[in-house]
DNA sequence: AAGTTATGTAGCTCTATGGCTAAATAGCTA
DNA sequence: TAGCTATTTAGCCATAGAGCTACATAACTT
């Protein structure tokens, strides 16, 4: 993809890739849960998901038979934040969150 | 454009939108001024502005002979941030911005 | 091994997008 | 009015995007 800022709002562009995002947001799906949740054809689904994965907004985790897709909530969030702090940085806040806590206190 | 939303990314998901926004940060520009900063056409940034016209990210105001474009910083802060506010509500804050204080005090 | 389920890949179609040039419009200026 | 400048509109082309069906893979289940 171009840059990968291109990539990451060319995914989400499109609403039934933000709609998965969302559907995400609670927590891993399988590939084919995800379809059965939309009126569009499995392939179709498949290739979102490959342009999402692209993106780095999802990861994907296979078991078994399955492909269970997750969400990449700092990609997204690092993503839209940089962008907007550059053009509005008076109207949104990144809340930092730390990468690795040199010692892990009271993570809740 | 379809939803709302969509009008949104979609204007967002072109590079040299994303730079007309950026450029637009320091105040209005007029149509001429954003073309000279990039190596395409005229007309092709005329159609560039239309779109972000049509999503409500720009304004224009008509003075004389010229056309002046100005970010709409809510319009863009708001959508991103809804969307990240469903999507990844802990690592973003948005700073919300009264539209009409019933009196302002001491606003901090 | 054979069959079944879960996904992805290939290849096709149609529409949308973005760039260009040429021409039209709007509003100064002489 | 004639002409100049600024910008948009029209129309063309090439590429990308999203949907579909048919087929290929992968991994379980008998």
């Amino acid at each position: 993809m171009a840059d990968d800022q291109t990539g990451v709002f060319k995914a989400l562009a499109d609403p039934t890739r933000r709609q998965i995002l969302q559907d995400l947001r609670d927590g891993e799906l399988a590939a084919g849960e995800i379809a059965s949740r939309f009126p569009i054809s499995g392939p179709s689904i498949s290739r979102h998901l490959t342009v999402l994965k692209a993106a780095g907004l999802v990861e994907e985790r296979r078991a078994a038979n399955r492909i269970y897709y997750s969400l990449v909530e700092e990609r997204l969030a690092v993503s839209l934040g940089n962008f907007l702090s550059v053009v509005c940085p008076e109207q949104v806040v990144m809340r930092h969150k730390r990468k690795k806590p040199s010692r892990t206190r009271s993570t809740p």
